[in-house]
RNA sequence: CGGCGUGUGGCUCAGUUUGGUAGAGCGCUACGUUCGGGACGUAGAGGCCGCAGGUUCAAAUCCUGUCACGCCGACCA
């Protein structure tokens, strides 16, 4: 072994997780460092992921009537300070603007953090009658948080992300809004990313500023801490009330309308390199692979071999897959680690030998497997092989997340399952913050969320001893 | 914002303790041999040592300041 691999090798998750994490990211090529802290290049294997997220993602808003949109990045400090608790959730974290040129600004403009207040400002040039709403829509766009501790993709400053906003004439129809793209999340999550997730509330402590209530999906990290994947609010008419929106309804009385808000980031691209990936890089589900399929030629120089790669180029791109020849003049060694570092679900080594005997070699990133194939059959067995890779990684995601997921009946089980394993842990409470701060304070565990499955599992809170209310997920989160 | 750490060719780092005018491996370029799990040989190119002051005959090395990045905490998608 040369010095030089051991430098380059990926970390093993057992031996350091955080490093690991930021070894995968680099050496799956997905993005690059700056000189801002915080912002990052996405280099094209990052970026096709999310443009593969956004795309699948889109296709099911539009299915339920969302409209896209896009508002201002800048928003004037006056209008961000109209509703209290929004204000006060942000502050601490948005980036100024203060000059125009050389010229100081009359009034500073916060770059949009989120866009609640943005939206508002627009519904009420937009909305007067209730034949004006609802309006479904969303934007995708970037926005500024200006976080001490930043991450890739899990916490940069600037993060891309949609957002969706909705104002309804009715608090029910809201609440269907919040619940509906909830959902959307959670089937995204599940079906596309091959990430399970639980859904649920947040506590009032967890929820979002200026919201009346906030629904979550939390999905399990690998080494067993949670990652928030996507949010929905419903905001009552806070907001409405706040701005001063209003509409005219059928009875012809002035009325308050009902809002929603719910985003997704970048972020989801680290929850898949935290549940899918292994030592050897990332694991990619095959639906959000830039890259499906690559094809390895060995001893390429030889006659026959790349033409052969390129017929079966030809011949899966035509069955719909995304595929690429490797023809680069690194030995097939080095190809096979590469194509593993970056996640491609399926690679097919194409050589002499195989052309002689009329097959490929097919290999599976998820599990290692390697096979024969004909290839005659390659495009069929290839496809069905990349449905299979998809499900069997969902499946394997939410085994590993209930083999994770523990229940505690009392205190002392809730203790020593934190001291002992991490994961979620199922326990009591009483619907007190005090027990929430508490707990975060002895154990850094959170409430991750209430979730819409109810169970009694005990009937005292884990943390008092007092009647317990709701079953809720804790966890240590990212 | 607190704690710790790091800034030296594209990358990873050595050299700093004890000042003497910059090294290695990888990568890159050319040619040749290779090619079924990160191939090898030969010859090359490439660095005002994060930045600014200071001390000194002399600073990557010592001093002061500053900037940036990384990790851990608190806060947050």
């Amino acid at each position: 072994m040369s010095e030089k691999k051991q430098v380059e090798q990926i970390t093993s998750m057992e031996e350091d997780f955080a490093q690991w994490y930021t070894d995968v990211v680099i050496k799956a090529d997905l993005i690059d460092y700056t000189s801002v802290k915080g912002c990052m290049v996405f280099k094209p294997a990052g970026y096709a992921i999310w443009e593969l997220i956004q795309k699948q993602m889109d296709e099911r808003f539009k299915q339920c009537g969302v409209e896209n949109v896009y508002l201002p990045m800048f928003i004037p400090e006056s209008l961000l300070e109209k509703e209290k608790d929004h204000v006060e959730g942000f502050a601490p974290e948005v980036a100024w603007v203060t000059h125009g040129g050389l010229q100081p600004l009359q009034e500073r403009m916060c770059v949009r953090p989120t866009s609640e207040t943005l939206f508002c400002d627009f519904y009420k040039n937009e909305v007067h009658s209730y034949r004006d709403l609802p309006k479904i829509y969303n934007q995708w766009c970037s926005v500024v948080r200006w976080e001490k501790e930043t991450r890739p993709f899990l916490r940069s400053r600037e993060f891309l992300w949609q957002e969706g906003h909705t104002i309804h004439a009715t608090a029910e129809e809201a609440e269907e809004r919040t619940i509906q793209m909830l959902n959307v999340y959670a089937d995204f999550c599940e079906q596309v990313l091959a990430i399970p997730v639980i859904k649920g509330r947040k506590t009032d402590k967890e929820k979002f500023a200026g919201a009346e209530a906030t629904y979550t999906i939390e999905a399990l990290m690998h080494d067993g801490k949670a990652l928030q994947s996507g949010t929905s609010h419903n905001f009552g008419d806070g907001f409405a009330r706040a701005f001063d929106i209003q509409f005219t309804d059928k009875d012809n009385t002035l009325k308050y309308p009902f809002q929603t808000s719910w985003g997704s980031t970048t972020r989801l691209i680290g929850a898949l390199i935290m549940v899918h990936g292994d030592d050897s890089g990332l694991v990619l589900p095959p639906k959000v692979a830039p890259v499906q399929t690559i094809i390895v030629p060995v001893r390429q120089q030889q006659e026959g071999v790349l033409e052969k790669a390129a017929a079966i180029k030809d011949e899966l791109a035509a069955a719909g897959i995304r595929v690429k020849v490797d023809d680069s003049e690194k030995s097939p060694g080095w190809k096979f680690a590469e194509a593993e570092m970056r996640g491609i679900p399926v690679r097919v080594e194409i050589g002499p030998k195989d052309i002689e005997a009329g097959t490929a070699v097919i290999a599976r990133r998820d599990t290692g497997e390697k096979m024969q194939c004909p290839i005659d059959k390659i495009a069929e067995t290839v496809k069905k092989l990349l449905d299979s890779i998809q499900s069997d990684m969902l499946e394997r995601a939410r085994k590993r997340r209930d083999e994770q997921t523990y229940t505690a009946h009392s205190k002392e089980e809730f203790l020593k399952l934190f001291s002992e394993k991490s994961g979620f842990v199922r326990a009591m409470w009483c619907g007190d913050v005090e027990c929430e701060n508490e707990i975060k304070e002895k154990l850094s565990v959170t409430s991750r969320c209430m979730p819409f499955e109810q169970e009694m599992v005990a009937d005292t809170c884990v943390c008092c001893g007092r009647p317990a209310k709701k079953l809720v997920y804790w966890g240590r989160a990212y």
